[in-house]
RNA sequence: GGAGGGAUGGCCGAGCGGUCUAAGGCGGCUGUCUUGAAAACAGCUGUGGGGUCACACCCACCGGGGGUUCGAAUCCCUCUCCCUCCGCCA
């Protein structure tokens, strides 16, 4: 949610913000309007709440019976006038409130300007493509060979785009998990283990209702939705609470499968398991002072990068476009891998600052050392990483002529004896 | 799933239709005293909204929502959560 005094205040630098989005700037005229009318209605309204007050004290003390009475009467009178007028307020302002739901961040001034995902900015590449003696083989031709995933029997027990990870595919999956999480530990972050259904209003604050209720799952009977993602439940882990600036800034990581509806287009991305509507990962998450927040900001691109650079993947990272960017997010950096087998760049990570955006939808706040009023902290999330795609990337980059692949020294500790997975492991 | 009991400020806890402007205690902040500290004493100590250049002032909030009433922390309905007991369960 971005702040409606801003838009009062401000309402050009809003539409700018809006169109860079390549959106229209409609909104801005219409929360105005709203937000005009909301005032005018407080306005009226609580002067007669003044009013009543004022004068229900008094009858509590009158003794005569007949001035007591008229005044009951003219009183009956007011309250009929504030309950029709807080009826339009109330109108007024759910109105007011669904439109600002749906207004997305403002992206930060020095993000690139551009339509979609072709303006991108690649800022940097690590490392080289690596070569090969042979023709390397794309991971749904590896796995399946090694035994180590079967896409058959996902679709049999659940349906299309789901698969399932056997043996050393399953324990290399669960090495990067245990292994990432406690990277993470060793750069700061405070390991979370969190519920992985949650309620509507939690769903909001993320940022995730009501907008994108088409790519969520949810319980029929209950206000439960599964996580999208791990920022959703860290999101809500300090909704509506006011911390101490002492405690910030808070560092969490956090593992947890991630369900997303997304409608996928039959063309695209159908092979293998890069997109999957059930896929696991492990997040990043910050709750940061205003000020600090561009600097968590690169400290978490470089955590997530070490990510990359400790499994000896080659990577690149991607600045996003102002039209590319998410709904909460005012900037974003994408890391991508190289998978030499199905040849393309993977999306392991998507880095953010979220600025106050999720701390106005959840109404996270700390208070100020000095004892001022309470403000909005910022909040900043980034995968650390996504799981499919990396499993993609160490199975496409680590693999030999001979169709085994070896297993990356950091996951070892996790593998047992495997060091090379073979098809009979 | 069944039966009962609860939810009040940062914390504990009183209040059960008008003087609640929410008692009292604890904690915190400021001041007096002190070389300093402690103690004692005094004052202050929530959030959001409207309003104002800034104040003043006004409105709302006693788990959430709705209702009754001139007036609700207090009465009614409903939901959520917590506790106790029974049942079921990894």
């Amino acid at each position: 949610m971005i702040d409606i005094n801003l838009i009062r205040e401000k309402p050009e630098l809003v539409r700018e913000a809006l169109r860079k989005r390549q959106m229209d700037d409609a909104p801005v005229d219409r929360a105005l309007e709203l937000d005009l009318g909301r005032r005018d209605l407080i306005k009226q309204v609580e002067s007669l709440k003044a009013e009543r007050n004022a004068v229900s004290k008094e009858i509590g003390k009158l003794k005569d019976p007949a001035e007591r009475q008229a005044k009951i009467e003219a009183m009956r009178e007011v309250g009929e006038r504030i309950a029709a007028l807080d009826g339009q307020l109330h109108e007024v302002e759910a109105k007011l409130e669904a439109l600002m739901a749906e207004i997305p961040n403002l992206p930060e001034a020095r993000v690139p300007v551009g339509v979609d995902e072709s303006h991108n900015v690649v800022i940097k590449t690590v490392g080289a493509l690596p070569e090969f003696d042979f023709q390397p083989k794309a991971h749904w031709d590896l796995g399946p060979a090694l035994g180590i995933i079967n896409f058959e029997q996902g679709v049999k027990i659940t349906g299309s785009r789901f698969y399932v990870l056997s043996g050393a595919g399953a324990r290399l999956q669960r090495a990067l998990i245990a292994w990432m999480l406690d990277l993470h530990i060793r750069q700061g972050y405070l390991e979370k283990y969190t519920p992985f259904m949650v309620k509507e209003a939690v769903m909001f604050g993320a940022g995730q209702l009501p907008k994108f209720a088409d790519n969520l799952y949810r319980d029929h009977e209950e206000d439960l939705w599964m996580v999208p993602t791990a920022e959703v439940p860290l999101t809500g882990l300090l909704m509506g609470e006011i911390l101490d600036e002492a405690d910030l800034p808070l560092h969490y990581a956090a593992y947890t499968p991630c369900f997303r509806r997304e409608k996928m287009s039959a063309g695209r991305d159908v092979r293998g398991i890069k997109r999957g509507h059930q896929f696991d990962k492990v997040e990043m998450y910050k709750f940061c002072k205003p000020e600090d927040s561009p600097a968590e900001f690169e400290k978490m691109v470089a955590d997530a990068e070490q990510v990359c650079a400790e499994l000896g993947l080659t990577y690149r990272i991607n600045q996003l476009c102002t039209g590319d960017l998410g709904f909460t997010a005012q900037i974003t950096y994408d890391i991508e891998v190289w998978a030499p087998g199905c040849g393309e760049w993977l999306e392991v990570s998507s880095v953010s600052n979220v600025g106050d955006f999720q701390a106005r939808r959840a109404n996270v706040k700390y208070r100020p050392a000095d004892g001022s009023r309470p403000r909005f902290v910022h909040t900043l999330n980034g995968s650390g990483l996504g799981m499919p795609r990396t499993l993609i990337a160490v199975l496409e980059n680590y693999q030999q002529a001979d169709g085994s692949v070896v297993v990356p020294e950091v996951l070892r500790p996790w593998m047992g004896s495997i060091d090379v997975i073979r098809s009979e492991t």
